[in-house]
RNA sequence: GGGCUGGUAGCUCAGUUGGCAGAGCAGCGGACUUUUAAUCCGAAGGUCGUGGGUUCGAGACCCACCCGGCCCA
């Protein structure tokens, strides 16, 4: 067996290490007799904690019965230079534990475990995914025009073409593409790009899973969410009420439902149907004590209300649904009120962990709304319009639902921790200077 | 951007009123034939984040900056 020695304890003509590779750890029982003495005394000149050591010999227990390997034969695979951090309480510094991860996870059980885990959950998503009959796909990560979303992109040049690309700060339009290509259900995991800030909850590179259901409703995209975080919840956990130090949250569906509207209502005192005007709306702000800047259009203002006022209060898994028209320019209208979009989105822990739509698929509408956005938003929240999407929807999009869903929010509301660098396993940090 | 807080040995951390820079682990030398954070003896290990300032004297006090963490915007 081979692994990296963790411990080495030197008693004389007997010695225990323990040995850890993939599958776990076992103790080698080192002894002078059975090695003979310069073998012996060899291994114990050259061995540090750190090295990878294979070992042979057959398996017996100690008096104290600790299941052990006898060895006869030990081989130094690949040696450390460098010792480890502090046995009994691992590398402890934040800043450390993000420059060199390596070290984190080598010695924090539990942020071996997280990683672990956050695998599981990758894994568990797709495992939904494909037993649904939905294609994953890959669209690209370089896009001409960025778009899907409301965000400053990363820009990048594109040698090859001689000009500016972006990367991805989604790849909804590119899975719509797939839907006027004929595929009814289609789903990627991927990375996107924001320029943006940096906080507990934000990453400028983040994980995403997005996937598109033609003839689905917003009905059919509730259901898949919750059983897709479900199913991640009892691929890791094995149920779907989570426990963890800091409390316990219930990932059980249904989950509760709550419309935009109410829980503005409820929150900030404003009725969206009473007068949804950018006065009234600046007046909620000031009464709740929100700093918002006079120059802000209507869905800037509600989206800050909502951030402040509404989102924090949102613990257990909440799907927050009939949105209003200006808050994105993808979704249908619901028919029954052209003022709102047939979307819902999830939180939990006070956090935005997915947002699904019926997907608009009416190229003129898409136009004019993709127009009015472009023009409407200001500085840096402009999105240019995509005419090789809006070409794409001219050909036929069939009616859809779609759900994008933050994959490193699930693997932190699955792990219990509050901040998003925990569940990435390289975060970017400032050079030390 | 603002507030609070941290940066001392490879790691985990002490450092009192401004008065010789400390411990544990790891490493090094030694003892020990069943340990479990082994134990015991010995020696060694420092750009106290960086740069200024105050002072007879600064890890500590003051100013600026760098890199983190938490909270707020």
């Amino acid at each position: 067996m081979a692994g990296r020695l963790l411990s080495l304890r030197r008693m004389g003509r007997t010695s225990f290490a323990k040995l850890r590779d993939g599958s776990g750890e076992v103790q080698l029982f080192l002894n002078q007799q059975a090695l003979g003495k310069d073998v012996y005394q060899g291994a114990l000149d050259v061995l540090d904690v750190g090295d990878f050591v294979s070992a042979g010999g057959p398996l017996f227990r100690t008096r104290t019965g600790e299941p052990s390997v006898r060895v006869e034969r030990l081989q130094v695979a690949a040696k450390a230079l460098r010792p480890l951090p502090e046995k009994w309480h691992g590398l402890q510094d934040p800043e450390l534990r993000f420059r060199q991860r390596y070290l984190d996870i080598l010695t924090n059980d539990s942020v071996r475990r997280r990683f672990e885990a956050r695998t599981a959950i990758v894994s568990a998503l797709r495992r939904v995914l494909d037993s649904h009959g939905f294609l994953e796909v890959e669209t690209p990560t370089l896009q001409p025009v960025y778009g899907g979303g409301a965000a400053e992109p990363f820009v990048t040049s594109y040698a090859a073409l001689n000009r500016d690309y972006y990367l991805r700060i989604a790849d909804e339009l590119y899975l719509k593409r797939l839907l006027v290509a004929g595929y009814e259900r289609v789903y990627e995991v991927c990375k996107n790009f924001r320029n943006e800030g940096i906080d507990s909850s934000h990453c400028p590179e983040f994980t995403m899973l997005e996937c598109y259901q033609a003839f689905g409703d917003l009905a059919d995209m509730r259901e898949l969410a919750q059983r897709l975080v479900a199913t991640a919840a009892e691929a890791v956990h094995g149920t779907t009420r989570v426990q963890f130090d800091g409390g316990a949250l219930d990932f059980t569906p249904p989950w509760r439902r709550l419309t935009y509207r109410d829980a503005l209502l409820a929150s900030a005192g404003l009725d969206l149907e009473a007068d949804a005007s950018a006065s009234a709306l600046h007046e909620a702000a000031r009464s709740n004590g929100v700093t918002v800047d006079p120059s802000w259009p209507r869905a800037k203002l509600l989206d800050e209300l909502m951030k402040t006022l509404v989102e924090p209060s949102l613990v257990e898994p909440t799907v927050l649904e009939r949105y209003p028209a200006e808050t994105s320019p993808l979704a249908k209208r619901c028919p029954d009120d052209p003022r709102y979009i047939e979307r819902f989105e999830v939180f939990v822990n006070g956090m935005e962990l997915a947002n699904a739509y019926t997907e608009l698929n009416d190229p003129i509408e898409q136009r004019a709304r993709m127009e009015e956005q472009a023009s409407a938003r200001h500085g840096a929240d402009a999105t240019p319009v995509d005419e090789d999407f809006l070409l794409a929807l001219e050909h036929g999009m069939p009616p859809a639902g779609g759900l994008g869903l933050g994959v490193d929010r699930l693997v932190m509301a699955l792990s219990g921790t509050s901040n998003i660098r925990e569940v990435i396993l390289f975060p970017q940090l400032r050079d030390r200077s």
